[in-house]
DNA sequence: TAGGTATATCGGGAATATCCGATATTATCA
DNA sequence: TGATAATATCGGATATTCCCGATATACCTA
């Protein structure tokens, strides 16, 4: 975890409401026909639905906070599913604690 | 606490080691002549200087960081001296706990 | 009051981020 | 195989950040 990158991430109005979306999807987006529920995640397309953005931004978005750690991603089918990794929050939350 | 501006303030390289050494002053800078400890703070020339940077630049690095609540700033005679606030951390290990 | 020191503010060139439309890639399905 | 759907990548216009030198402001001291 590069903590430089984890702020820049962190640094967009956008990536911030991805990341609190994420964390209860149930309440955040529709049900998907295509997986029973939100196990893997949830597919880009309906993050930039939400986010109203291009979808080539909430990809490239995404992709940041990936690089970041923040998120992780997988792929079924024509779809691709991302979703929190909290050990990089709780990691964040200690550093900012101890290290920072 | 504006959240965003409080992680556009972490995402600089030389802003979060301005941080770093305000955590422990006596360790990171040598003693001012002008002041008995660090009590109130590190004056901005000996984090100019450490840090490498121009005075302007380190100047609006420090008032970046005030802004977004992370430091606060007392000025004596001729000299400001800024020290960390702590409550600021540890809101912002709250927040990331809880509401991001 | 004049001159020196510490800091803040201003204006700007270069680098980076934001966000878009167009296009490429990958998977599905008839 | 060809059409369609979901996502990723590319190229670029615009906005923002980085960091500087020049200058302004505030304070101290002779």
């Amino acid at each position: 975890m590069k903590q430089l990158d984890v702020f820049k991430a962190l640094s967009n109005k956008t990536r911030l409401e991805i990341l609190q979306w994420l964390k209860d999807p149930e309440a955040s987006f529709p049900a998907q026909a295509h997986t029973s529920g939100f196990e893997v995640g949830v597919c880009v397309g309906e993050i930039q639905k939400k986010a109203g953005l291009t979808q080539s931004t909430v990809s490239e978005y995404l992709s940041i906070l990936q690089r970041a750690g923040l998120v992780e991603s997988t792929r079924v089918g024509q779809w691709t599913y991302y979703k929190r990794k909290e050990s990089a929050f709780e990691e964040l939350s200690k550093f900012i604690q101890s290290d920072i």
